[in-house]
DNA sequence: GCGACAG
DNA sequence: ATCTTGTCGC
């Protein structure tokens, strides 16, 4: 699996490849103006269910994709699951339902969001940018923690907006020092003496890495998490309710 | 052997 | 990821 997630971090683009402005990722008022189509976002997040004997065995792969702040599709898809959870190798026990559930998707996204990394992986092939390959989509890492790399800079309590580079170290297939995304701060407290952490911001694939913290910022309004993170985070919830409720009563 | 470790 | 009470603040 290593191997292949070598393969995959060669052939992967970590710089802007795409069509759209970015510029109107998160201002559907500024696409209207720059005379472009509202683009295609969607957010992919998993959740997970339980057999009778308590273990995990199935993913949850939800998916919602929105057009100028508007939710338009949402699918997802349920799938066995085969391998635990192993730091480094998590497209490999989450890829399945995710790649599942974007096949039933009918519209075609223009970016895609996923929980966890891109490019901020040992061998630069986190799920952000396994998916992104095998989809061919330009896609973006999204995670609440930091897998590897080194912060260049103090990552607690930042203003909203600020953006800390994240290189890499000894541990990681590329060279020392080489940018593989940044911290972002899309949210924080006004003045109370509690601080909200940043994201870590990666390129997937076809976006490079600051273009991909442009978009995180940008799609964050209200919450920390990009909005189609956080809805296909939610809606994992939900799906995972509904899917309950019909073969467990 | 020790440390580090997305979801 | 998931479980889950209490607590803080608008």
């Amino acid at each position: 699996m290593e191997t292949l997630q070598r393969d995959i971090a060669d052939v992967a683009v970590f710089e802007d490849d795409f069509e759209f402005d970015p510029s109107t990722l998160g201002d559907p008022l500024a696409a209207a103006s720059s005379g472009a189509d509202p683009l295609t976002v969607v957010g992919v997040d998993q959740s997970f269910l339980t057999n009778e004997a308590g273990d995990q065995d199935r993913a949850l792969s939800a998916v919602v994709a929105m057009r100028g702040g508007e939710v338009v599709e949402r699918v997802h898809a349920v799938t066995s699951l085969e391998i635990p959870y192993i730091p480094g190798l998590l497209s490999f026990r989450e890829g399945r339902p995710i790649l599942e559930a974007l096949e039933t998707l009918s519209v075609e996204p223009d970016l895609a969001l996923f929980d966890g990394s891109g490019r901020i992986h040992f061998r630069q092939a986190g799920i952000a940018t396994h998916m992104g390959v095998v989809r061919d989509v330009p896609s973006i890492g999204i995670a609440k923690s930091l897998l590897c790399g080194e912060p260049q800079g103090s990552t607690e309590h930042l203003e909203v907006g600020t953006r800390v580079p994240i290189e890499a170290t000894e541990r990681v297939d590329a060279p020392a020092g080489t940018l593989l995304g940044y911290a972002v701060q899309t949210r924080q407290y006004e003045s109370p003496d509690r601080y909200i952490n940043p994201l870590y911001v990666s390129p997937g694939h076809r976006v490079g890495p600051e273009t991909a913290a442009d978009a995180a910022l940008a799609l964050a309004s209200s919450y920390k998490l990009p909005e189609p993170v956080r809805r296909a985070d939610s809606y994992a919830t939900e799906a995972k309710r509904e899917f309950l409720e019909g073969e467990e009563p």
